[in-house]
DNA sequence: GGTGGGTAACTTGTCCTATAAGCTGATGAC
DNA sequence: GTCATCAGCTTATAGGACAAGTTACCCACC
C-alpha cells in the first residue's frame, strides 16, 4: 500500500488553489500575514486574480491543515502554529528550512519510539511474502546507491513494509505520514545523504533479524539503524552550517 | 492548544459536502459502490441534487482522505481500504462500529507505544505551570464522575497536556488525532463507561510521579493506566456482544 | 492485418454571476 | 444602560459556460 508516485507528483505543476495555499502559509510564516487577519474568499480571489472558487478551495485546503479556522458569516482566522497539521506532507513542503530542521528531528524522535517496536512485532508474524518483497528491496537499494533520490523512496518502501507487517492501520498511517522525511533531509543536507552504503547493511540486519523471527534482535538492529541514521544528519546539517558560516 | 469545540461541531449540522462525502463513504464500505467505479462530479451532481460544487467539494473532501484519487481528465477511482486515512475523525465517524471497535484496539497499541515515554520525557522537563493546569483538570474529571461525556474531554485534555510537555510537534499531532477515542469507544460499548472513579486515581499517580519528576515512575502509572483502560473496554465490548448474543 | 494518428466524448479545472444563510457590530428605541 | 433590530460583512449553494487534460474508439495508411 502507500504507492504513490511522490516523484511525478513533484515535477507536476500543482493546481491553482495548492499553489495559493502555498503562497498564502509562507505569508502566515514569514510574518506578513499578522494573527487573526486572514483574507477573506473576496480578498483572495482579488489579490491573486482568481476565481472565487479558486479563493476557496484554498481556504478548504488552508482550514483542513488547521492553519485557519473558517465558519460562515465569521472571519477566517490564522489558528496558533502549534495546532497546524505537521504530518502532512503538502505542509512541510511550504516551511522554511529551519523549522522543517527542527521537524526531521522531532519526527525522529517519533521514529525511535515506534519503529524498533515495529519491528518487533514484525519478527512475530512476519511472512515469507514479506520477506521476499524487503529482499526485493534491498537488492534495489544496494543497486542504487548513486542516485539518492531513488534510494531514499526504496528505503521509506522497506520502513513500510516492516510496519505493515505490524498489521494495525493506525501505526501504518502514521508512518505513511512520515514519507516526507527523504525529501525534507536532502532540503536540510542539500547534497547527497552519507553513508546510504552503511545503510544498506543496516537494512540488511533488520532482514536478517526478520528472517530469523528473532523479535530482540529486530528490536535492536532498528534501534541502531535509527541512531546511526540520525547522526548522518546532524553531521550533515553541521557541515552545512559550517559552509554557510564560511561563506559569509 | 488543540481545544476545538468537539462536542458543538457534533450537535452543528455539518455542510453539505460533508454530508454526501460521509454519504458515499458508507456506500463504498458497504460494497454498494464497487472498486474503479466511483462517481463523478456530475453523477454526484445529478444523484442527490446538488450542484455542481458541491459535488466538487465532496471529491475533494474523499480525496484528502485517500478514499479516492482524483485527477483531470481521469475518472475518480477508490483507492485500498488500507490506505484510506485512519487518523481522521471524520472518517471514523462514517465507518460502521465493527471497523471502530478494530481501530480502537489498533489506536491503542499506539498509544501503549508513545505515551509512557511522553509521560517519561514530560516527567523530566515539566514545568510549573503544566502542573497546575494538569491539576485543574484532575479536579474537574473528579467532579464530572456522572457526566461521562464532559469526562472524557477532560481526560483528552489531560493526556494531551503531558504530551505537549514533550514539545515534539509531531507526537502532538499524533496524539491530537486520536481526539475521537472518546466518541468512538462510547459509540462501542454504547453505555457509560465504567471505571470513571479508577481512572481519576489513576491519573493522580501520573500527576505524582510528573510532581516528583520521575521518568520511570511516570512511565509505569501511564502504562498501568492504559493497561487497564484496555481492559474496560475490551469488558465493555464483551458484555456488549453477550447482549446481543442474548438477544438472538 | 497491424500500426499509427487523430478525433470525439468524457472528465476535472477555472471563471462568472446570482442568491441564500449566518455572524458581527453599530444604531436606535425603550 | 439594556436589548432588539438591521445593515453590511462573511461563507454556502446554485447554474451556466469554457478551458484543459485523458481515454478510447475509429479510420487511414502501411
Amino acid at each position: 500500500m502507500q504507492r504513490r508516485q511522490e516523484s511525478l507528483d513533484a515535477v507536476k505543476v500543482r493546481t491553482l488553489p495548492v499553489q495559493v495555499a502555498a503562497h498564502l502559509t509562507r505569508r502566515i510564516v514569514s510574518g506578513d500575514i499578522s494573527d487573526g487577519r486572514a483574507p477573506s474568499e473576496l480578498d483572495i480571489s482579488r489579490e491573486f486574480g482568481v476565481s472565487r472558487v479558486v479563493a476557496r478551495e484554498t481556504l478548504k485546503i488552508l482550514a483542513s491543515l488547521d492553519i485557519v479556522d473558517v465558519a460562515q458569516g465569521r472571519r477566517v482566522v490564522v489558528r496558533p502554529r502549534a495546532e497546524w497539521d505537521y504530518l502532512s506532507p503538502l505542509l512541510i513542503e511550504w516551511l522554511p528550512a529551519e523549522i522543517v530542521g527542527e521537524l526531521l528531528q522531532e519526527l525522529h524522535q517519533m521514529r525511535v519510539l515506534l519503529e524498533p517496536e515495529l519491528a518487533a512485532m514484525a519478527a512475530a508474524s512476519v511472512t515469507g511474502e514479506t520477506l521476499d518483497r524487503l529482499r526485493g528491496e534491498l537488492d534495489r537499494m544496494a543497486a542504487l546507491e548513486a542516485d539518492p533520490d531513488a534510494y531514499l523512496e526504496v528505503d521509506h518502501e522497506f520502513h513500510m513494509e516492516i510496519c505493515r507487517a505490524a498489521d494495525n492501520r493506525i501505526l501504518d498511517r502514521i508512518m505513511y505520514s512520515a514519507r516526507w522525511l527523504g525529501t525534507a533531509s536532502r532540503r536540510i543536507t542539500n547534497e547527497a545523504p552519507a553513508g546510504l552504503c552503511r545503510a544498506t547493511a543496516e537494512h540488511t540486519e533488520i532482514y536478517e533479524a526478520l528472517v530469523a523471527r528473532d523479535p530482540a534482535a529486530a528490536r535492536a538492529a532498528m534501534r541502531r539503524h535509527l541512531s546511526n541514521n540520525y547522526s548522518t544528519l546532524i553531521a550533515e546539517k553541521g557541515k552545512q552550517t559550517k559552509r554557510a558560516a564560511r561563506r559569509r
